[in-house]
DNA sequence: AAAACGGGGCC
DNA sequence: GGCCCAGTTTT
């Protein structure tokens, strides 16, 4: 055995919580717990492991369940794809394996819901399979004690870190092994504030020799989608063919990208036309126009910025054409799009221009 | 490779 | 408001 995984093996012997779904090799225990616990803590996870095992002490009586029964029980548990893929995991359990797990890597990840993790995980835990597992645990211990900068959330990190977790795997009881290393990440070497002080491995840890303990494991942040909801004001005026949008400039420091952009009114939440005709500015524009409101919402992704826009055009008539440009910081656009396009093929041609003016387009 | 899927805890 | 949690599936 591995001087590491050694001293890991006695260090949770000694700080290991007593869980249910621990010291057992039954197969259906271990899976249950790891469907529920993906993505999840034990905190969280361990009332509803209790109540499922009470509800279905097997895997039969699982399967012999409803989807709705189990989708009941998962309520409240969050990402429900694994309530179903659960149930239809205990049928295929039963019926394409005879009512017994699967025994190998590729037989349980032909479970539905049972992905690369999870296989390894029952493998070791339930069938003593010699394999590692590479859990959001593994990455930030490994990535500490050996002062690894890879992203974890690439194909070449997990590549890293699974081979490294893979050559420190003992030569026996790798379940043990995969759940000391878990439950040191979960115990000690936190994501924030580890207890470096009474750490076992203090003096070998990379992270801790370099200070890099806050910055690793790395993560590649993915792209944060924002949400935003533009009102437009597009006024009608002349005869009917002719239009123009008033428009807000943007804020200081917002990403500017491109002349359409500019909203008249933006809000932080979807509103209802009424809210929106209430506000002063809405007032203030439309005072001495008439005819009916309509609107038309669109919706779209920004290509550069990644941003998704809610577009709601709102439409009055205007009688007399007044001068607004000059008032806060009011604009008036008048572009020959506008004045060449009537509605409604207006609002199409205004998203076209939106979606293909990269000629605008900074950051 | 990236996005979608949830609810809860923590800073 | 962002990050993280015993990840998997879909696009």
């Amino acid at each position: 055995m591995t001087n590491f995984a050694q001293r890991l093996i006695h260090w949770y012997h000694l700080n290991k919580r007593s869980l249910p779904w621990r010291d057992t090799n039954d197969p259906y225990c271990i899976w249950l717990s790891e469907i529920i616990l993906q993505q999840t803590r034990v905190d969280q996870g361990f009332a509803y492991y209790e109540r499922f095992v009470s509800a279905w002490p097997g895997v039969a009586h699982l399967a012999a369940a409803s989807e709705d029964e189990v989708l009941k029980m998962w309520q409240g548990l969050g990402y429900y794809s694994r309530a179903r893929n659960l149930h239809k995991a205990a049928k295929q359990v039963l019926h394409d394996h005879a009512g017994s797990f699967p025994d190998t890597i590729n037989g349980l990840l032909g479970l539905q819901g049972v992905g690369e993790y999870t296989a390894a995980a029952i493998a070791s835990m339930a069938f003593g399979t010699k394999v590692a597992v590479v859990d959001g645990n593994v990455f930030r211990v490994l990535a500490r004690l050996y002062g690894i900068g890879e992203p974890i959330n690439t194909a070449q990190g997990k590549k890293v870190f699974t081979e490294l977790a893979t050559s420190l795997l003992p030569t026996s009881d790798a379940g043990t092994y995969n759940q000391a290393l878990m439950e040191f990440g979960a115990l000690h070497c936190t994501p924030r504030k580890p207890q470096c002080e009474t750490c076992i491995f203090a003096s070998s840890c990379h992270a801790r020799r370099d200070n890099t303990v806050s910055d690793l494991p790395v993560k590649l942040s993915k792209k944060t989608i924002r949400k935003r909801y533009f009102n437009y004001l597009v006024l009608l005026h002349g005869h009917g063919n002719s239009a123009s949008l008033y428009l807000n400039k943007r804020s200081e420091g917002d990403i500017w990208t491109g002349l359409y952009e500019f909203a008249l009114i933006e809000t932080a939440a979807p509103v209802a036309s009424e809210s929106l005709m209430e506000s002063d500015r809405w007032k203030e524009l439309t005072a001495n126009s008439e005819g009916r409101l309509i609107h038309q919402s669109h919706q779209y992704k920004h290509p550069l910025t990644h941003q998704l826009i809610h577009a709601r055009f709102y439409v009055v008539n205007l009688q007399n054409l007044l001068d607004l440009s000059g008032q806060n910081t009011l604009s008036l656009i008048k572009h020959s799009a506008l004045e060449k396009y009537p509605l409604p093929r207006l609002i199409d041609r205004f998203l076209d221009d939106t979606n293909g003016l990269s000629d605008y387009y900074q950051t």
